[in-house]
DNA sequence: TTTGGATGTAAAC
DNA sequence: TTTACCTCCAAAC
């Protein structure tokens, strides 16, 4: 379930309380035994995120390749050096839905692992706990490029070096191909990062139709698009959650679930811009939430 | 107590 | 286009 932003908050995350530090790399479960042995004890020297990936790197040029798939989640724990050291606000856990941490108990070490554990790091500060994750894997630099090579822009890359031209890219990938730009924008060749939430609101807060093909768009609405996910993720990032709402449209000084998207599973509901019921059909195995009333 | 769906993707038909 | 992956949780029994 999570998106782009909640995979950079684990990069942030990984930096924030590994980063230099030698890590004991293990595989509770089982299923990871080989990958962690060729890991364990080695420096963590990077923590980067492209779209949904994880890439951890270590020295000499050794990477865990992390994609939580639906349901993957990072659980993490330790002492006050460890806690403090996070910027993100100590998340307990980051994946499909985060969990403060409630950090009262006095720190002893990680804890006996509970459930299927794929991959345990452990500092001397503190512990990681990766599970349900799609994708879990050793890997060279080669293999890391490889990787990166079949994905499109990531619009979390914005103001970093190289990436001046990420949204002429993602134009040129949109615009392309006669695909409806529903399915494009979940494309992560197309763009890295978006999924099935910011797709419908994107979509939404643009007005277009989401069954319109991606050779149908100008290249201003192609960058209307690109600015807005630019935005939309980096204040996924920010909040730890994504909110596609405007605060005055809020009962609390926080928005419920229901009111952080304007579309998404708001199915039947009328429109916040036009009063037309919210429609829901399947595109490509996933529910499409729109407005036919005006998406155009 | 069981079922089904979920912010995802790749492999199998 | 459908299935499998393999986890959590809310809703239905």
């Amino acid at each position: 379930m999570p998106e782009g932003h909640s995979v950079r908050r684990l990069a942030i995350q990984f930096h924030d309380v590994f980063a230099g530090q030698r890590l004991a790399v293990s595989s509770p479960q089982g299923r990871f035994a080989a990958g962690a042995a060729l890991l364990d004890g080695h420096r963590l020297l990077s923590s980067e995120a492209h779209g949904k990936q994880l890439f951890l790197g270590f020295e000499g040029d050794l990477w865990l390749h992390v994609h939580l798939g639906l349901y993957g989640a990072w659980e993490f724990g330790g002492d006050e050096t460890f806690t403090g050291a996070s910027s993100i606000g100590a998340p307990r856990r980051i994946g499909e839905r985060e969990v403060a941490d409630s950090g009262e108990d006095v720190y002893t070490g990680p804890p006996a692992p509970v459930g299927a554990v794929r991959v345990r790091l452990v500092s001397e500060h503190g512990w990681a706990d990766l599970r349900g994750a799609s994708r879990c894997d050793a890997a060279t630099g080669p293999d890391v490029a490889a990787a990166r090579a079949k994905l499109g822009p990531d619009p979390l890359h914005r103001g970093l070096p190289g990436h001046e031209r990420d949204g002429d890219e993602f134009a040129r990938r949109l615009r392309s191909r006669r695909t409806s730009v529903g399915q494009l924008l979940m494309d992560q060749g197309v763009v890295a990062g978006i999924g099935n939430i910011y797709r419908a609101e994107l979509l939404f807060r643009a007005g277009i139709d989401p069954a319109r093909p991606g050779t149908s768009l100008s290249a201003d609405e192609a960058a209307g698009l690109w600015a807005d996910a630019e935005r939309l993720l980096a204040d996924g990032v920010r909040d730890g959650r994504i909110i596609t709402t405007e605060p005055g449209t809020w009962t609390g000084s926080l928005p419920e679930e229901h009111e952080a998207f304007s579309v998404y599973q708001h199915q039947g509901s009328p429109c916040p811009r036009c009063g037309t019921d919210i429609a829901l059909r399947e595109l490509a195995g996933r529910k499409l939430y729109w407005c036919p009333g005006c998406q155009h």
